[in-house]
RNA sequence: GAUUCCGUAGCUCAGCUGGUAGAGCAAUACACUUUUAAUGUAUGGGCCCUGGGUUCGAAUCCCAGCGGGAUCACCA
């Protein structure tokens, strides 16, 4: 008997899916009461209630029919399968077969005949139970077990195992997207000397053979241009960056971000590439643009708003800030009740201004371009505009999802940026970017002009999933140690 | 990091102004072989997060710690 209860390695698995049975239902069982020749499923024990069981699989449940007296064929087998009958707990993965038929009631299920055990549950599964409704009664919700113990909440909260297929779809078609235009996805280092990209502090380690301090990656957009000034067209990444800050429900210490490179492009054509990369994503993902987000219905289908910096804080404050020095900058923040620091530059107080009283005002998807070139050290000067950059930020329900620029080529300039980053550095701004001698050299080649895009990938999916927090969208969310 | 709420059975939760632990589901046994969250009867199940304190007596009140949620700050 013990040998049947543990850990099966013999499995007929690949005989049928579950949602290979759910066509067969389709095409041969409809309209029959029972099937001609026996099917073979696995799945996961779920419950039972009287000879009616539930199997579940990656794809769903199928109900089935454990008679008492029907299982196995001569005395012997009849007497042990009832007592393997006996023993299936929930959470136990077994192997049946059976004909296919329709109960009283109508619902397809397999007739049993023959169980085995697969791979035992030793330990008891919250069950989760649901009407027609839709109301959950026996719920698995706490956040701290859910979270700590995913496998759990996975196995029986289907909805949960919905948003992780939806994040992964959401990847895979934008992949595809951009695959289809020929641009070569890459991966570059994780460890790195400089941690430079972006403004955020790192978490640093050591190698040991070559005695060096390396930092894991806040950005990886340096390394991205330097293979657009090797010569390819495109070039693309998708993976986890990595920023020793604070957490919360959006911040968790490493993330995914998707980071875009395209040469002889501008931020406008950029603009034009990201709506129909997200109306593409929402469609494939949603089967719909629209995505109802809390209390708002948004509508990823393009174009988008596009309003410059200056002119939303135009319209949302009345103040036209664009000619302001710091000192008007800081009269202004004073005014507004908004709390700045000394450290802080002209293009820090206007994004400080910005994200207090615009930002919450940003909930169908709106461009914002055309940024003060202070708080933007590796975008180009803007063609007309003095003071700004070809910057843009996608903004959806209030929050940030993606940050693009005309990537700036001139390395004359981008030298000229660095050190006036080292100037921040030095009046206390600890965000100021590190200056990257060999990405200026990789520079002084030559860069085409280039056009850039990052997305935050967890950002995306919980937008598109409609989930608050970030720890929804990973499937293990950074915790605690758990105290034995 | 700050503020605030929370921590009781495998899960979801009651447990009042302090008097020594409860329900539903799950589990076990027996009966039932049926349906669509939940059949019946019976039974077992607890470091009431941890450590101090107050008290004759603490799940309950106080303090500290640990863990989690929410809000804020920082950031994406």
């Amino acid at each position: 008997m013990r040998g049947e209860l543990t850990f099966n390695a013999k499995v007929n698995r690949n005989v049928m899916t579950f949602q290979e049975f759910i066509e067969v239902i389709k095409e041969e069982a409809l309209g029959k009461y029972q099937s001609a020749e026996d099917i073979s499923i696995a799945g996961r024990f779920m419950g039972q209630r009287g000879p009616f069981a539930q199997l579940q699989d990656a794809v769903g449940r199928v109900q089935l029919y454990i008679g008492k007296d029907e299982l196995g064929e001569t005395p012997e087998n009849k007497e042990r399968h009832k007592k393997l009958v006996k023993l299936l707990d929930i959470g136990d993965y077994i192997a049946v077969k059976g004909k296919l038929f329709a109960t009283g009631t109508g619902e397809i299920s397999i007739h049993v005949h023959e169980l085995k055990f697969l791979s035992k549950s030793l330990r008891p599964l919250p069950i989760v139970k649901r009407d027609k409704d839709g109301n959950i009664y026996d719920s698995f919700t706490d956040p701290e077990l859910r979270y700590r113990q995913r496998y759990v909440d996975l196995t029986v909260n289907p909805e949960v195992k919905e948003i992780f297929i939806k994040r992964s779809r959401i990847v895979t078609v934008m992949r595809r997207f951009f695959d289809a235009q020929g641009w070569l996805e890459v991966e570059t280092p994780v460890l790195q000397p400089i941690h430079g990209g972006a403004a955020a502090r790192p978490f640093a380690t050591h190698h040991n053979t070559l005695d060096m301090k390396l930092y894991m990656r806040i950005a990886n957009e340096l390394y991205l241009k330097r293979l657009i000034v090797g010569g390819f067209d495109g070039v693309y990444e998708i993976g986890k960056m990595f920023r020793n800050e604070g957490m919360d429900r959006t911040h968790n210490p490493e993330f995914t971000s998707m980071e875009i490179y395209v040469a002889y492009k501008d931020y406008n054509w950029m603009m034009s590439m990201v709506e129909q990369l997200l109306e593409t994503i929402a469609k494939e993902v949603n089967g719909t643009t629209k995505v109802q987000i809390g209390e708002n219905s948004i509508d990823f289908a393009g174009p988008y708003e596009r309003i410059s910096m200056y002119d939303s804080i135009k319209k949302y404050t009345g103040i036209d800030v664009s000619q302001m020095d710091e000192v008007a900058l800081r009269k202004v923040c004073k005014e507004m009740h908004i709390k700045v620091d000394d450290y802080m530059g002209k293009g820090k107080l206007i994004d400080e201004i910005f994200g207090e009283k615009v930002e919450d005002h940003l909930i169908q998807p709106t461009y914002i371009t055309d940024y003060p070139i202070e708080m933007t050290p590796l975008a180009k000067k803007h063609r007309s505009e003095e003071g700004l950059v070809e910057r843009f930020e996608l903004f959806v329900n209030g929050k940030e999802i993606a940050n693009a620029y005309s990537e700036l080529n001139d390395p004359i300039d981008q030298r000229q940026r660095f050190e006036d980053q080292l100037k921040l550095a030095e009046r206390g701004d600890d965000e100021a970017m590190a200056l990257d001698e060999d990405f200026l050299r990789a520079l002084e080649y030559g860069m085409p002009p280039t056009s850039g895009l990052g997305i935050g990938i967890d950002r995306l999916t919980m937008m598109l999933t409609n989930n608050p927090s970030i720890q929804e969208v990973l499937f293990f969310p950074q915790m605690k140690p758990e105290v034995a």
